[in-house]
DNA sequence: TGTACATCAGTGAACGCGCGTTCACTGATGTAC
DNA sequence: TGTACATCAGTGAACGCGCGTTCACTGATGTAC
């Protein structure tokens, strides 16, 4: 019987603690085999378990997949966030620190990358409410580090309510558009290093990356 | 019997022509439900023919799959060489050119593009050698457009034998790394374009490739 | 502390499906004399 | 022009596989009295 702390029921702990279960090793056969090899029998079979017992856990394979991509968003997020965490930078230090965590990530959890950007990008009216959430948190990350740039937007970027204002803020917003041009170039750079482009042509990576993060830099210096 | 002009034996003529309506079918497949949805025995079904069949035109479901592969690289080569088949222009109007022609190809063939991108980076190990080619045949066009501005490696950069040689060359080139970093701008927009990244957030796709395509210029510009 | 009951994790069989691939074969088609 | 033969496209049955998911069930586990 453990002491205080423990509020929740027992069951509910234990099937919690099974889902995590469950999603570490999916995301093994993520790693092994792609976002396709991703069974809910192998999953079983791995976890000493039979097939059916896990729609116990997760009503399909679909939400499994989902509740990866959600996780993988959130993650990113949070490393991304995690790494601007330091006292008072200006803009400029605050991109090349997030570019450097962003690729680091990528590169940590390359087929997690790779399972973001292949499934389909969340849209508003997709059915997934939490999925689009995630995405759109992790778009705030960025556009806090560009936050001061452009006090017109200046607002909380992440706890919206009414979209369609934002649509029509975002749609006018400099800040955004150097957000997704920043975005942009770490994804065309991020996927093309983890697919293998740059050492199959005996590319150093580092030095390319580097070139590229200067770019961006000084571009946000001048709107600075 | 048909005149002049027919030189290859019936059979084998009739063989090509239904190794292109089988890929046909299979692009159809990659359009309607991604590259796994690519199927023998379907495109067989709808081909109105019995499943082994195909074994007559392919040896298996993956030297299909490499086929439609290479059969993207050259397209979209074809379609940037000749985007850039003008009179003389300076390097900065043909990087503009050259940009245009990649995005507009991704924008006609998104899930070819993504087949592309989706597979492993063909390495020079790589056991499938046409695939390597291909890929390589594709970075000789972008490299032809930044030629002139090095003349250290101005050779034809398409019909190398020794590989060595090449890597060494390219590892030092300046050109080959501006290359690569146009290429992963424009992959990262047009990827993310493609997945709607950009338009489920409400921004104006045309806008944000023109400003892009205006700073690679520029860079470009600087350089010659 | 002990007993009765409700909850619910996990089982095993089954359904229906589609896949890639092999094999021995039939029958048409082009070819050589 | 006519006949005999070799080539080869296509068939249908079969193999073995794995998948997601449903269902009725057993048995353990936590809970309420």
């Amino acid at each position: 019987m453990p002491a205080a702390g423990t509020r929740k029921p027992m069951r509910e702990r234990f099937r919690e603690q099974v889902r995590e279960e469950v999603k570490v090793v999916a995301l093994n056969q993520l790693a092994a085999g792609g976002a396709q090899a991703i069974s809910i029998n192998a999953i079983a079979k791995q976890l000493g378990v039979s097939g059916p017992a896990l729609y116990r856990y997760f009503s399909s394979r679909d939400e499994l997949l989902t509740v990866l991509v959600i996780d993988a968003y959130n993650d990113l997020r949070e490393a991304m966030a995690k790494a601007l965490d330091t006292d008072a930078l200006d803009a400029e230090a605050q991109v090349r620190l997030l570019a450097a965590a962003y690729r680091a990530w990528a590169q940590e959890e390359p087929h997690r990358y790779e399972l973001l950007f292949k499934a389909p990008f969340p849209g508003y009216d997709a059915h997934a409410k939490p999925l689009a959430e995630a995405a759109r948190s992790l778009m705030g990350v960025v556009l806090g580090v560009l936050h001061h740039l452009d006090s017109a937007t200046a607002e909380k970027p992440t706890a919206y309510e009414n979209e369609e204002v934002l649509d029509a803020r975002r749609a006018n917003s400099e800040n955004h558009q150097l957000a997704v041009a920043l975005w942009s170039r770490l994804h065309g750079f991020v996927s093309l290093e983890i697919g293998g482009g740059f050492t199959a042509m005996g590319l150093d990576a580092d030095a390319l990356f580097e070139t590229e993060v200067r770019v961006l830099a000084d571009r946000v210096r001048r709107a600075s």
